[in-house]
DNA sequence: TGCCATGTTGCGAAATTGCGAAACTCGGCA
DNA sequence: TGCCGAGTTTCGCAATTTCGCAACATGGCA
């Protein structure tokens, strides 16, 4: 009972990691495979302190890790199977996503 | 580009919504069925006010809805197969978090 | 050694979130 | 009509988040 109840704090820590949209574009292109911070900061359009933050903050919740490779730093998602957890959750979620995307602010 | 902008907000969004505990473990119990606020408040043992709150969040971002029945209100899930996605995610997290778990109470 | 590019951390301001308490809405019923 | 309970909304405040900016750390190279 309380068992769960902290179970539930776990499990939405773990979706206040992906609750971000900057979070969530950088989980995406990390899913492609590793990459540097400047590289991230780049594709993004954020400043290289903010990449660094937002990825401390994936890191914390066990998404992603920090590894170093001649001499760069490269991040890279912990489990690639992040990217097909991602997939479905589109998938399910998809035709109300697509709606909203397509239409931007008529009602609601 | 601006498109995916976009999208990933609106993803990201998504998750915000799960990102609350309190969200979270109503979202559990209303995948078992359809409940009443007041059901809702003494399951969670928080104020009715704030499951409202909660469950006009969880609306806003598509996954519950409002329905009248025998004179009562009810809450349930829009997609049932939301109760899949999160437990695919559970599996796909599954070690970690079962860790974190245990770590923080040693027995169950 | 000093210089430079790359990464990270600390700090303050603005914006957002979460929750309790009070007030308001609505249906049923005597 | 008035009353009552269920449900929702509003308001105020404390806590958290986000981001820019500055400072600090680190590794490669001349």
């Amino acid at each position: 009972m309380n068992d769960d109840r902290q179970r539930y704090a776990i499990h939405a820590a773990v979706f206040a990691a992906l609750a971000n949209p900057t979070r969530h574009e950088l989980m995406h292109h990390l899913c492609g495979g590793p990459r540097t911070p400047s590289q991230l900061a780049e594709l993004l359009a954020v400043s290289r302190p903010n990449v660094s933050q937002h990825l401390a903050v994936l890191q914390g919740e066990g998404l992603v890790k920090r590894t170093r490779q001649d001499g760069q730093v490269l991040w890279e998602v912990v489990d690639p199977r992040l990217a097909e957890a991602c997939a479905l959750i589109d998938e399910i979620l998809g035709h109300e996503l697509a709606l909203r995307v397509r239409a931007l602010e008529p009602e609601r």
